[in-house]
DNA sequence: ATACTCATGTAAGCTGTTACATGATTCT
DNA sequence: AGAATCATGTAACAGCTTACATGAGTAT
């Protein structure tokens, strides 16, 4: 038999675009790539080169709708999600398998390498990845406001998540930058 | 006047490959691609239809040579890594600009949608996740002595924090699930 | 005036994965 | 004998970024 599940037709950039006409609302394709860098960017990003294909996709599995909704003579597309792009985004939530899980890091990298940098270089190497954490902490910090403003607590669930992660992360490599140098 | 800085040419996928040589010596291209499936492939991966090119690459630059070593009929290419390899290494190691950080997490993105599945279904989706994190715990758990084997502490440190940090994401995702039934 | 934000869109290019093809050696 | 591992490599595809082009509205 044929299997027909929507879930199936749901690309990742599909899944941001939907969850994010589901939670939020009717937007622009320009409107949802504002609330992708001010909110998932740290995990998920998305480029107005996804965007704009991925909606036209989305509107031919009948996903999603699109509503001329010019301002003054600007031009302006409003999308919003259908019943059966609802069901779908539904699907993909409550589905068994895990999905993507990508990561790369840099600082990582560097550090699972140090051994190749000079002795005397290293506390260096090491504190600015941990600069670097504690800022993009800050910056997350900066945009707790907008998740609050989200109909549930998940956006901020996740986003402390993020915080705590980067905080987290920047004092693990503090600790192992201090052992360098055990004294002083 | 020409910039002929090492690291300019130095890709992502060159650092990992380069980096592997600097540590654990000489390897083929097919030792490369073990090397980084059992340490760094969960905050760095890598595929053969990346190494076998960019071995070449290298070469080119002249960041690595090449030897023939068949084990028996069996064809074996040994690269090694240059003086030249070893400074654009170091260059890299010890540069001020942070770099890929780079995450794509579905987890995280089916937590910040979560609102959009029935609220019955939100203990069971976050289960998932948890058992995810810890599964992937445990597979790291598991490579412990191959990072134990290399000359310095750092793989280590970058092993134990990628463990911690899937034990530490799964007691949180633990922990919201269970502020979704506050009374049993 | 000028700069910034809102808004749509594409083309070129880079990176990376998947799947396949091939074949020798080693382990059970 | 058969399965697993060692070993090299590529072609097709998928996914994503960057840069560009265009232009209207809004704030300074």
């Amino acid at each position: 038999v044929l299997d027909f599940r929507a879930v199936a037709a749901l690309s990742p950039t599909g899944r941001v675009i939907l969850g994010f006409l589901g939670v939020a609302g009717p937007h622009s394709g320009y409107g949802i790539k504002r609330l992708v860098d001010g909110s998932a960017r740290f995990f998920w990003a998305v480029s107005y080169g996804q965007i704009y294909p991925e909606l036209r996709r989305l509107r031919e599995a009948e996903f999603v709708t699109a509503k001329d909704k010019p301002t003054g003579g600007r031009a302006r597309v409003e999308w919003s999600i259908t019943p059966a792009g609802s069901r779908a985004l539904r699907e993909w939530l409550t589905s068994d398998d895990g999905g993507t899980f990508e990561m790369r890091d840099e600082g990582m990298l560097r550090l699972f390498f140090l051994g190749g940098a000079p002795e005397e270089d290293r506390p260096a190497v090491l504190g600015r990845i941990v600069a670097r954490h504690r800022q993009i902490a800050q910056q997350l910090e900066r945009i707790r406001p907008f998740a609050a403003e989200a109909p549930n607590k998940y956006p901020s669930d996740v986003l402390e998540t993020g915080i705590a992660y980067h905080e987290w992360l920047a004092e693990r490599f503090a600790r192992i930058a201090a052992e360098e140098e055990p004294d002083g």
